[in-house]
DNA sequence: CGGCTCCATGTGATTATATAACGTTACAAT
DNA sequence: ATTGTAACGTTATATAATCACATGGAGCCG
């Protein structure tokens, strides 16, 4: 098996924001972005960090952490799980990438830069992602944790669906 | 390694909603709503899938799947994870269980019988889960998803944080 | 009854995802 | 130069999920 699509899913076409963009751009912002923060904050934006971010900003899609590997191997890394795990566990902390907990994979920051609680459309035709804004301690959920006493840290909100490239194929 | 924790985590001890309740009713409850809604439905409430409820609603916690598999195999089930899959699926498709993202596990659902889209709170310190309800597709979510042709049909929403019996523990 | 189909179950095997543990290396601070 | 810490590479293993195929029971129809 190639390390093209890990099941029998198309690879979606459309990747970001179900929206064309200017590619090349949105890959050299992000990198300088993550170099700049990384900068200002001390942390340090090494070779592997540096390529995981370049893969996934590449890409534009959710990347299973073994097609990451992959990747990395490629590139001239490390071919163990370990090295692509903590490259990804970096990218995460730090705000550069997220795991969609449905895919079990990540992807690269659509927002960069900016504080966010991200939310995530996912298509399960086509496995394309979309990232958008939540506002979750705002709403039902935050009113429940309130009167609960849960302390809400972080929030994972996906939504599974059809993306429009897909609701367009399927009914003409 | 038994059965009783995966990892080094305690067990929560107050795993429902944070909160006390009567348990054996919400066993028995939770039994008769899901036979009852099988009978109306024309499902099979066989004795795996029967079993693995009573599971779930017996500890209250999220499950992960193979734990689920040692309990049915000591119940005189099958061993092959499988068995296990099978009926979580059953469970999951039917609503009387959800599965957590975040910690690839299952746990009944808190609220048989309603209709609803589930949220839940879930502490990184115990891994207890508690159950709200969400309005995922009102919100800025639905906003952004009925802006791009996005078609919704289920949403994940998870919030990771600290319990209040452990922010107790913590500050005293 | 016999045969048929559907669905659920049991099992073996395999694939995918993730972490533990340990030694080595790079780097910053003193 | 020495030392403490963080990052890296590798081996091994744990955990999660699916594939493929055979068996067996429940309902239906003839």
């Amino acid at each position: 098996m190639t390390s093209a699509t890990q099941a029998g899913k198309p690879v979606p076409n459309e990747p970001i924001g179900f929206e064309k963009h200017d590619h090349g751009s949105c890959i050299s912002v992000g990198l300088a972005t993550a170099e700049a923060h990384c900068l200002a904050e001390g942390l340090r934006f090494t070779p592997v960090r540096r390529k995981a971010l370049e893969i996934l900003l590449q890409e534009h899609r959710a990347i299973g952490a073994y097609e990451m590997l992959d990747s990395l191997r490629d590139a001239g890394f490390g071919s163990q799980p370990p090295v692509a795990y903590r490259a990804l566990e970096f990218l995460v902390a730090n705000g550069f990438a997220h795991k969609i907990e449905r895919l079990n994979a990540f992807i690269a920051c659509a927002h960069p830069g900016a504080q966010h609680s991200p939310a995530f459309m996912i298509c399960r035709l086509c496995d394309s992602v979309a990232e958008a804004q939540s506002s979750p301690a705002r709403g039902v959920l935050g009113e429940a944790a309130r009167a609960s006493g849960f302390k809400i840290e972080r929030t994972v909100v996906e939504a599974e669906g059809i993306c429009p490239a897909c609701v367009n194929k399927a009914d003409g």
